[in-house]
DNA sequence: GTGGCTTTTCCGCATCATGGAATGTAGAGT
DNA sequence: ACTCTACATTCCATGATGCGGAAAAGCCAC
């Protein structure tokens, strides 16, 4: 490269390692080395180098057809990365338990999908089944529509536009304009909920993270319980309860 | 350094940021600067600039208190690789499921649980609710039993120290000295059998994915149903089923 | 058998990462 | 409140290290 910008670069084969990796999983998960050359515009060479010590490491695993997969090692690390983000979230998942008596959960946008990181389960016999790790829709979801909130419009319009909105339950929102509408509502509430949109019975409050450190960040935490208990005027209690764990949420990734 | 073995290196720079990874995994996912220069004997510099590159990449998380923690990114790289090792599992559990018509589940070890990473579902409509991802204790499933016996009995042992083994469900194993015979007697059997220790009412056959290059890979497949079709004379039959499903995904995974 | 394709190896050049020492910062101890 | 220590961070000259073009080796299809 001749003209890069001139200082922001960190350990620049390290980036182009991880950039490998990423192309690798939009490629779906599989992929030759020419492809992932022409996916990150690298040298075949140098591809290679940095695939070789990859799949050295584990992180990566060569097929016999000599095609290249992501490895074991990635799914120890992303489990470990997980479980290290609920440690975090947890006193706050954990008062908002205390306080509403169901569910809360903490998730990350990934890609166009929401997934699970954190959870802090009811102390109800009757519990639900989000299970750390799970990837869940953004449309019909109460963390998905939480994040889509939080993002600026374009961004949010260009996911849905790639996902679609594919009904899941009959209360799944499948209009484009419904939903748009939906999103900027939450957007000026702070709030969204989810009636029944992915599960039929399950209600759900969601708020996004939000704060200074949060840009890079999205995520939103849910409150989600059975219809029966989550009445109206449980809703209406709950949902400031649930925003500002969000804002507390944002504040703890904030720092400084 | 000055004699390390000639050349059997790959990228060091990239060796060394993922060794970094692994020791902040290994320190419980957050640490300081310098206990990471101590973890992995470089120089505190050097890590500097390999962390700041990879807190730059979202891979890393730096917090209020300047320690280090796995990053969101790296919860959804490890998500598309457990997705990613379903797929090449699929035929074998498939043809599983063809041969026995009930669920089966692909899980690796990881650290001192059991992950799900693949799954074929019964064409039952009584189906089971193994998610991907779902962490489990090794002591009361099958995966988790197939797993420990195929570990030198010095790992495994250290494994069920650390965990313990508390009782899940009336069936679960919680004599060490019973439970130390059940693995003995998978190692040489080479299945295991788990009688409702998890979750009462399932009945479950597993095997250990071995081959040569298994090794690093610990991983078990198993077969599980509702008691009432679980019947001795079906296990016994399917038992052999699920070793060979076993070997051949270590024979895929070994390659080459 | 032959041709195009991808993957893999090689090698010289300059870049890029390296690590020790210097500076800045936070928290503990007195 | 001040100092002291321990840690995180920045700097810089050195040379080892990763870079990428091009050539070799395989693979597959025709």
């Amino acid at each position: 490269m001749t003209t890069d910008i001139p200082r922001p670069t960190g350990v620049q084969s390290l980036a182009r390692a991880f950039g490998v990796l990423e192309s690798l999983a939009e490629l779906g998960g599989e992929a030759g080395l020419s492809e992932l050359a022409a996916a990150t515009g690298l040298a075949p060479g140098t591809i290679h180098r940095l695939v070789r010590t990859l799949v050295d490491l584990g992180y990566l695993r060569q097929l016999p057809s000599r095609r290249y997969t992501l490895g074991p090692k990635l799914v120890g690390l992303g489990e470990t990365a997980a479980h290290q983000f609920g440690r975090w979230a947890q006193p706050v998942l954990a008062e908002l338990v205390a306080q509403i008596g169901e569910t809360a959960n903490l998730a990350l946008l990934d890609g166009d999908q929401a997934v699970y990181v954190a959870q802090v389960p009811s102390p109800h016999s009757m519990r639900m089944f989000t299970e750390i790790g799970r990837r869940v829709p953004v449309h019909c979801t109460g963390v998905g529509k939480a994040l889509l909130s939080a993002l600026p419009a374009a961004e949010s319009a260009a996911i849905v536009a790639r996902t679609g909105l594919p009904a899941v339950t009959p209360t799944t929102i499948t209009d484009p304009a419904a939903f748009a509408a939906e999103i900027a509502e939450a957007h000026v509430r702070g709030y969204v909920l989810d009636e029944g949109e992915q599960e039929t019975g399950v209600r759900c409050v969601a708020a996004p993270v939000v704060g200074p450190g949060a840009g890079d960040n999205r995520a939103a935490v849910s409150v989600s319980g059975p219809t029966s208990r989550m009445d109206d005027a449980t809703i209406t209690r709950i949902a400031p309860l649930v925003v500002a764990a969000g804002r507390r949420l944002g504040a703890l990734l904030a720092t400084a």
